[in-house]
RNA sequence: GGUGGCGUAGUUCAGUUGGUUAGAAUAUCGGCCUGUCACGCCGAGGGUCGCGAGUUCGAGUCUCGUCGUCACCGCCA
């Protein structure tokens, strides 16, 4: 061992013994004939003292010392004469017999500190450099503390953890796939999974019962702030289960981790239909931190001789409590931002509830205080209050409505990063009409199965049949999902059959499973949590980069390897591909 | 595929209406300093203003293109 005790654990009581300790030199503090060297390691930073007691060898040596360069210390542990209350070790210090340089290290491209001054790019590409800071350790501790904690609960629920295939086969559902030549089968593919869904359901009809994995799926599509081509799910499935169990057993799960890992109680998880949540919301993923719902104010604005509204299919409005106060450049930026194209809305009209009980609206030649009391005792606004109105297309506005009463809460402050609110979204349509192909999607996925008593619908109107889906929604953020599976081959032919594929292309892409179900197999059903956003969530942060060790960027690149990359042309040929590039 | 932000010293940033030799902080290097812990003080070096074209007497600043990066829309069963 190159040490006897890390740089976090010496205290007042270890005074007097001789240490020898490793670590990287955080900062030198020269005062000419004493100096300081803080000396850090993942578990802390011990201040090391060389002044007139220490020898001309080690007097010397500091000055060919640097930052980040790693040494072994050998010393006296002594109580500091001025302590230093911050730190753990801030009691003692080391008086510095004998230095060691294990390595040398050129100048970092960005210092190794909490308020770094290093940029996201910089910090990229030096990521093992980044990972020497405080904040982004603690966060893959986080990290780790978390897996740990799934996998005790899961073992204690007598949850198998098996591994799965992670070279596959490529499927037309769903998210575009990575695929991966295959050189002992010319001119074939593998694919990376989307997530392990067919094999975990094949472990169910193979009796496991209860399985679960923290696995990586891959997924190519563009990425985001909470998304990664390739991710990390808690990935779960229980045979002889119905919806309600799955939730059950899930909330217990996200109930045990708040608990063990930020020691708080959180019980309440709500159950709300999908179309719920659309409507009073307008998403499928509700922050639920604040109120603030969506209203239906269609019936009591139309009639008046305001065009806009006349001919609107739908018309909502929000109540942003005591905001009469927004002056008109903040009503201006609102209008404006909600016009922005990745909103999409045409305008925005407002309604002031002032103190007097009278109203100031951006529409008063249209209607008159006594309408507009009307629309404020609608909405449920009081004297301060503000009312936001946006019209048009039912969905699209709605949508619209809600992310605007996203940016209110952001505004007012009412989405509180130590507030968690999570909640059940279920019901979830089963399809999905895709303008694009002009057929119906799978919404989750084509092993959902419909709601029993929606499956007559199935023939006259797909569009409407409710499934035995459900996500998991903390603060806004999608956690997890999963479904209720169809786990009848005839169901799932049929299935198949309103997704647009031909009984051959079924098949040959899904064939292996739903004979699987020729042979016994198990009602179940399972669900998946997205671990990056969960340990993101947790640990108060907006983008999951930060939770993982090595993230690639908004384009897909790791700018630290700098992959992708080109492959010589003797692997092409070894593998029978041509590159056919585009200009 | 689209919309927007950013790109200036090793790094983080400022840079006015287009106008003299492009600044600050920090880091680095040198000097001084016996209780610092963001040590302090003095000094020094450090710039292809992402790249290319254009407008102009003159471009870090304006225009177009391009590259990189970030956020978002589309996309993500």
């Amino acid at each position: 061992m190159f040490r006897t005790h890390t740089c976090g654990e010496l205290k007042i009581t270890d005074v007097n013994n001789e240490v020898t300790l490793a670590g990287w030199i955080q900062r030198i503090r020269n005062h000419g004939a004493m100096t300081f060297i803080d000396l850090r390691d993942r578990y802390g930073i011990t201040q090391l003292v060389i002044d007139e007691d220490s020898s001309d060898t080690v007097k010397k040596q500091l000055t060919e010392l640097g930052r980040e360069f790693v040494i072994q210390v050998k010393g006296t542990v002594r109580e500091r004469s001025s302590k230093n209350r911050n730190i753990a070790t801030g009691e003692i210090e080391i008086g510095v017999v004998n230095i060691t340089v294990l390595n040398s290290s050129e100048i970092p491209p960005f210092t190794i500190q909490d308020d770094t001054d290093g940029g996201d790019d910089l910090r990229m590409k030096y990521r093992y450099l980044d990972l020497r800071r405080n904040k982004v350790r603690d966060n893959l501790i986080l990290r780790a503390k978390m897996a740990h904690a799934v996998r005790s609960y899961l073992n204690e629920k007598e949850f198998i953890e098996t591994e799965t295939p992670v070279l596959i086969k490529s499927t037309p559902e769903g998210a575009r796939d990575f695929v991966v030549p295959s050189r002992m089968n010319e001119g074939e593919f593998y694919a990376l999974p989307q997530s392990p869904q067919v094999f975990k359901q094949l472990l169910m009809i193979a009796g496991f019962d209860r399985y679960y994995q923290i696995v990586k799926c891959f997924r190519d599509e563009d990425l985001r702030a909470d998304r990664q081509p390739e991710f990390t799910q808690i990935d779960c499935e229980m045979s002889f289960v119905e919806q309600k169990d799955i939730l059950e057993t899930f909330q217990g799960l996200t109930e045990y981790l708040f608990k063990e890992i930020l020691d708080i109680e959180v019980t309440e998880f709500p159950w709300m239909p999908y179309s719920e949540a659309m409507e009073k919301y307008g998403s499928d993923k509700p922050d639920i931190r604040f109120d603030m719902l969506i209203n239906d104010i269609s019936d009591v604005v139309k009639g008046k001789g305001f065009g806009v509204f006349d001919s609107a299919e739908f018309v909502g409005a929000i109540n942003a409590d005591e905001c009469s106060c927004y002056t008109r450049k903040q009503l201006d930026q609102l209008t404006n931002w909600v016009k922005r194209p990745q909103i999409g809305a045409k305008g925005l009209i407002y309604v002031k509830c002032n103190d007097d009980g009278s109203f100031k609206s951006s529409v008063d030649k249209f209607y008159s205080q006594e309408d507009l009391k009307i629309w404020a005792d609608t909405v449920g606004a009081k004297p301060h209050d503000l009312i936001l109105v946006m019209s048009g297309d039912r969905e699209q506005t709605l949508s619209a409505l809600g992310e605007l009463r996203l940016e209110m809460g952001n505004q007012l402050k009412l989405r509180k990063k130590n507030i968690f609110k999570p909640l059940w979204v279920v019901d979830f349509p089963l399809l999905e009409w895709n303008e694009e192909t002009e057929r119906f999607h799978a919404m989750h996925h084509p092993f959902t199965a419909p709601k029993p008593e929606d499956i007559h619908l199935l023939e006259t109107d797909p569009g409407k049949v409710r499934a035995n889906a459900y996500d998991l929604v903390i603060n806004g953020v999608e956690i997890g999902g999963g479904s209720v599976r169809i786990f009848d081959s005839e169901l799932q032919a049929k299935m198949f059959g309103k997704l647009g594929f031909t009984k051959e292309q079924a098949q040959d892409q899904f064939g292996f499973l739903m004979n699987a179900f020729k042979y016994g197999a198990p009602p179940h059903a399972g669900i998946a949590f997205g671990f990056d956003r969960l340990v993101s969530l947790f640990a108060g942060l907006d983008s999951i980069r930060d939770v993982i060790a090595f993230p690639k960027n908004n384009s897909g690149r790791d700018v630290m390897i700098d992959s992708p990359s080109q492959i010589a042309q003797e692997q092409l040929d070894e593998l029978s591909l041509k590159l056919n590039l585009k200009e």
